[in-house]
RNA sequence: AGCGGGGUAGGGUAGCCAGGACAUCCCGUCGGGCUCAUAACCCGGAGAUCGGUCGUUCAAAUCGACCCCCCGCUACCA
């Protein structure tokens, strides 16, 4: 019999910044898992995504960098392909937008949609800048809003009202790259009419009835309310051109161009395997299910858009299931590229192995409703779920059974209760990851496998092997040879979670091979027995939580030390600086613009504060290594010094967590340090009373304070790793700035 | 505004579509056990008027109506 087949789609993440652990956990991390799965059963799995290049984000973003959006876009292709690898996520393909094979096959698409009367061209008015010179996407034109006033509207919706917009509304209209007013002009477009599939995707969507009640609700709404004609191309240069003679400067719109990258992708694909045709045994058989995996945002493109473009096309298949995850948050706030907090995955995996971040977003992950993120949240599901529990069993059973009997031990006779109860507990764990694997619901597949570890600890636990050892050695050996079938049975469980460790686990096991294609059999095979067993190391370390991002998170990019002034000399070519030899642990060289405020003698000796990590810098001529910390208020100028005993080169923390990034005095610049009098236990007065940390300082004392923006009613005082406060190396008004 | 989702012990979360006996699991907390293991594992307890009100029913977290509060989408952020 052939092997089953499946096709996985993956909604192609932007190539504009880089992904984080909202697409992980909401569209990347399932598929994966799933795709996982289908190959342990010995399924074969066409899995593609790629990068979505074009659109106004990217080349929003390639003007703000003053670069182009083909290096914007490659870039971030390359970037974002290289976390998906290190994440584990196994693509057969993953490729991108800008390519001529996936042009070719929007032409394709585009011109057989013409062909069959879904195309129309049409003319509409359109905004046009006369200075730039080009038509503006909606994006590109602000004005008043017509209905609250708003003066910095959007021209398609106000943001503050959330009135919508035909073009030409808007009052007082701006061309927000050189402000001028931009006049309208009419220009043609195709138009999708979508109205010609609505009666069949109603019927599509009801026949579909195992979808997710969210993705079937909101499909139906949609088309309930009627669907509407859309343009599909647009006035600009970025993007796929429009296959017609006379329709320069036009390209068409992504919405339309990225959702047939799954074509595009699975056409490259099979030409990369050396059979061209190879794509249609996926596409075409009526019997290969296709999965689309996105976020809630993007149903519509692959419930309706995309169903109607393979109607319109005709012969291929449309999507079987879309399930559809919800969004992960931080905080309750949205955790997106755009705007907010972004944790994006390149930096996560300099920190945490990769199986840790899959098995804590397979753990948290939205698939019901929003899901909320947090460092803490992570630290505790992965210490005491996945170390604790899982990798913990692992660990009691191999290195136990490697200590005592250095080889995979035998099972005797008699030990019918125990070998049934394990059998039991491993087949029903079968029984529930397959079920809940297949239908798509992941963390319940998870939870699966973390039972029957528990199962594990219980049984381990029960039997207590320890005092086996010494009364019957070989029911020992027996009960060992039982656990190290329930860990057998995780490992392989356990692979579409946690490909990595699992594997590692296999060898740890006396296994040949390795877990993969078809070893779904192998979660139940004879285990290794009398095989030497390596040595056997924990899969999983605990972790530890960074800390959470504060109001003065900023403030741990400054590596700020006590440094002690040991010699201080005139700058031998200028007139306002000083060279200072400090100590901060390690001899440097600052130089500093203090004369005039302090003699050499008064500084000499004296304990200051020193940003370590700011880029070398030559003042007339001499290195400076760092910047001396002082306070100014009028003609006054006064060095931060600790209020007690400092070492040098301690760091000045405020309990905070450090990077050692160099910065450049610019960066530097953007911090908001002030003096202030402590108040009380929660006050301060930097000029005007301000919410602090103040909890054991005293009274009156003036002290260093760092600020989260200028303005802002809470303030952090400096501080060492002793709690040493930072203070003003004499009387300065309360909120002078320090720089 | 429209549409969608959510509100369950101190925190997080499952159950809800197909209504039923002590409401799930993780953390925390309290007590006990074990000592093989990464201060880990195992057992037990306390802690919830299941957002509110009204209704349907022998029976409601679950179905219906109304209300309150959070969040998302509305066609250029998974």
């Amino acid at each position: 019999m052939e092997r089953p087949k499946i096709l996985i789609c993956v909604a192609w993440p932007y190539a504009n910044s880089a992904i984080h652990l909202g697409h992980m956990a909401g569209s990347l991390l399932p598929p994966d898992i799933f795709s996982r799965y289908h190959r342990l059963r010995g399924h074969r799995v066409l899995m593609v995504s790629g990068s979505d290049q074009h659109g106004t984000p990217v080349t929003v973003r390639a003007e703000k960098e003053g670069s182009t959006p083909q290096e914007v876009a490659e870039r971030y292709h390359e970037i974002n392909k290289k976390a998906i690898e290190d994440m584990g996520i196994e693509f057969s393909l993953f490729t991108k937008t800008h390519t001529d094979n996936h042009v070719r096959v929007v032409h394709d698409i585009f011109l057989r949609l013409l062909e069959n009367g879904h195309l129309e061209q049409r003319q509409t008015m359109q905004y046009y800048c006369p200075q730039c010179k080009k038509f503006l996407p909606d994006r590109y034109v602000e004005g008043r809003c017509i209905k609250c006033g708003n003066e910095n509207s959007r021209s398609d919706q106000c943001d503050k009202c959330g009135a919508t917009f035909e073009v030409g509304e808007i009052a007082d209209p701006v061309c927000i790259t050189c402000h001028a007013r931009p006049e309208m002009r009419e220009t043609q477009h195709y138009f999708f009419k979508l109205t010609d599939f609505e009666a069949p995707l109603l019927s599509y969507v009801r026949k579909n009835e195992h979808w997710r009640s969210n993705v079937q609700l909101f499909t139906k709404n949609w088309l309930e309310s009627g669907l509407k004609d859309r343009p599909i191309t647009r006035d600009m240069s970025w993007g796929v051109p429009v296959p017609l003679p006379g329709t320069e400067g036009k390209v068409i719109y992504v919405w339309f161009e990225a959702v047939i990258g799954y074509l595009s992708a699975s056409k490259e694909w099979a030409q990369s395997t050396g059979d061209p045709e190879a794509w249609k045994a996926f596409w075409t058989d009526p019997e290969v299910r296709g999965y689309y995996f996105l976020g809630k945002d993007n149903i519509p493109f692959h419930t309706i858009i995309w169903p109607s473009i393979l109607m319109g096309y005709g012969d291929l298949n449309l999507p079987y299931d879309v399930p559809a995850n919800e969004f992960l948050t931080f905080k309750g706030e949205k955790l997106s590229k755009s705007k907010g907090p972004s944790i994006d995955i390149p930096s996560i995996l300099r920190l945490f192995e990769a199986d840790l971040v899959r098995y804590y977003l397979a753990a948290n992950m939205p698939e019901g409703k929003d899901a909320d993120f947090s460092w803490e949240d992570f630290e505790t599901k992965v210490n005491n779920e996945l170390v604790a529990t899982l990798g913990n069993y692992f660990h009691r059973v191999l290195s136990f059974t490697h200590k005592n009997f250095g080889k995979v031990p035998p099972l005797p006779d008699g030990l019918k209760d125990e070998s049934r109860e394990v059998d039991q507990a491993i087949a029903q764990a079968l029984v529930e990851v397959e079920t809940y694997l297949s239908s798509c619901q992941f963390k319940k597949g998870l939870k699966a496998v973390m039972d029957l570890a528990q199962f594990g600890n219980r049984f381990f636990d029960s039997v207590a092997p320890w005092s086996l050892l010494r009364s019957d050695r070989d029911r020992c050996g027996g009960v060992l040879n039982l656990n190290l079938r329930v860990v057998q049975a995780l490992a392989v469980l356990g692979y579409p979670f946690l490909p990595f460790s699992t594997q590692r686990l296999w060898g740890l096991l006396a296994n040949d091979g390795s877990i993969g294609d078809g070893s779904w059999k192998d979660a139940t095979k004879d285990l290794s027995v009398g095989r030497p067993l390596p040595e056997p190391k924990p899969l999983y370390k605990k972790v530890e939580m960074p800390s959470e991002a504060s109001p003065f998170s900023a403030f741990e990019a400054l590596d700020l030390r006590v440094g002690l002034v040991k010699e201080v000399t005139d700058h031998p070519n200028a007139d306002k600086l000083m060279v200072l030899q400090v100590d901060i642990g390690s001899p440097i060289q600052l130089v500093a613009g203090l004369k005039g405020y302090y003699s050499k003698e008064q500084l000499t000796g004296k304990k200051v504060v020193v940003i370590v990590n700011l880029q070398p810098a030559k003042l007339r001529g001499m290195v400076s290594q760092g910047m001396v910390l002082a306070a100014e208020a009028g003609d006054q100028v006064k060095v931060l010094t600790p209020c007690g005993p400092a070492e040098p080169g301690e760091r000045v923390t405020s309990g905070l967590d450090h990077g050692g990034k160099m910065l450049t005095f610019q960066e530097f610049q953007a911090f908001v340090l002030r003096t202030g009098t402590v108040l009380n236990d929660r006050e301060a007065d930097l000029g005007r009373p301000v919410q602090a940390d103040t909890a054991g300082l005293t009274k009156g004392r003036q002290a260093a304070f760092f600020l989260p923006q200028d303005g802002a009613d809470t303030a952090l005082p400096l501080f060492t790793e002793s709690k040493v406060v930072i203070g003003v190396d004499g009387e300065l008004e309360n909120g002078a700035r320090v720089r």
